[in-house]
DNA sequence: CGCCTAGTTGAGGTAAGTCAATTCACGTGG
DNA sequence: CCACGTGAATTGACTTACCTCAACTAGGCG
């Protein structure tokens, strides 16, 4: 029963009691299903419910008034869905599903008043939320000074150590459902320029994305290409025990 | 005696009880002062304290292999400085004060023992640093699809209406210490294309950046130019009663 | 007085964008 | 079964926003 992705996240993060968990499994309200291509949510509305995602890829993403597109992250299974959203009680942002995906609700009302009874679940979300943020930081650093070929190589094994802590992934590659055009307003680059720095990538034979793979041709050679240390996402050994 | 710079900023997200309030005066350690220019810590060292700045201006920034720098924030009075770092047990980026700074330092352990204490407060914190997302997340759109100048305008903005939220600026503009090269690298521009840029807009008759002072020359005309939308900045009326 | 930092401006280069055409896989309907 | 449309990837030709290098000015300070 302890083994749904929310428990298993936050676990991660602190140790948690018996009681907490189980406050924790009531909060997992509903489980819900959302089909590939329509919005969860969208930017402006007010953010009643978060969701933890159990299986299926989305992203999160602003739409500027000409129409063009900035994705802040991709969600793999495990990762909270318009967390921010319920916390500032309004979205700034909406969340699209990339696949069909199952989520599990969480009430806005249940978690506030979750915190109250077992305070380090609080400590335990604050935490996860901070993670979440080093990595649109990360992001930011990535699209204000790396160029096309170190964004995109930064971009995609970012994505590789985090499906890995799932187990989705490892250092050989990994499945991706992304569109060419999905990583271009991920990374501030036109879908065109996008094509031809993945073709140079995988001419320089480090990186292959062919066919819905990514495949590490050379895994250290692109770390040092890209300036990776993955640091930021490292899930240590709880800290609050 | 309530007047601090976090309760001001917390009470603005929750209402505060008065344990709650003595809870938080307890949390205010030390005072203390650091000169501009010099890092208050490190990325990659731990994060043992967090700070509240007082008074003068910092940024938080990281720096690339190559000596590159990519500014994530800066920080007036009232914002935290280094509450990641603290709660991720690592800090992930650097800072420095720009001017000298006065600040009020909270430990670690003080701040986690006060959640246990005080899930509410715990609530507030979540919801502080869900706005300091929130702004890294605008940054991240600002530098992955607009352009140098619209990118200048969106900023200068975006700092006017934090400043006029602590009382430091105004629709008529505010004083500023920012030099060109930290807009720069706050931006992801050269610092010789921010001088272009600040002289077109200047001639355009929107903003005027001079001499440590912006002054909005058109505020309505500079939004729309710009697409600045603040909500995500509005520290609406407690949430939580 | 001379050095340093911040700002300013010009000339020329380049990374990435735009526009456009082609291919391929897929699904859908006549 | 084939005609057709649609979305994704690919590639070429051309344009442009921003960068780099460089020179010069002005203020602050030992």
């Amino acid at each position: 029963m302890e083994n749904t992705p929310l428990v298993r996240k936050l676990g991660a993060f602190v140790a948690l009691s018996d009681a907490e968990l189980s406050v924790l499994q009531r909060l997992h309200k509903r489980r819900r299903n959302f089909v590939a291509g329509r919005d969860l949510f969208h930017q402006g509305q007010s953010g009643q419910a978060a969701y933890i995602l159990a299986s299926g890829w989305a992203f999160s993403y602003k739409i500027l008034p000409d129409g063009q597109r900035q994705i802040v992250d991709f969600q793999i299974p495990g990762d909270f869905l318009g967390l921010r959203s319920v916390l500032l009680h309004i979205s700034d942002h909406s969340i699209e599903p990339i696949t069909n995906i199952e989520v599990t609700e969480v009430l806005a009302s249940d978690l506030l008043e979750a915190f109250s009874q077992t305070p380090r679940l609080a400590t335990a979300i604050l935490w996860a939320a901070s993670r979440d943020e080093a990595m649109v930081v990360e992001h930011l650093v990535n699209i204000g000074r790396r160029n096309a070929a170190e964004r995109m190589a930064h971009f995609l094994l970012e994505l590789g150590a985090r499906l890995a802590l799932v187990g989705m992934g490892s250092r050989a590659g990994y499945a991706c459902p992304l569109t060419q055009y999905l990583l271009a307003d991920a990374l501030g680059l036109s879908a065109v320029h996008v094509n031809r720095v993945l073709r140079q990538l995988r001419d320089a034979g480090m990186v292959t994305f062919r066919e819905g793979f990514v495949t590490f041709d050379t895994y250290n050679r692109l770390t040092e290409f890209a300036d990776f240390d993955p640091t930021y996402l490292d899930q240590v050994n709880p800290l609050l025990r």
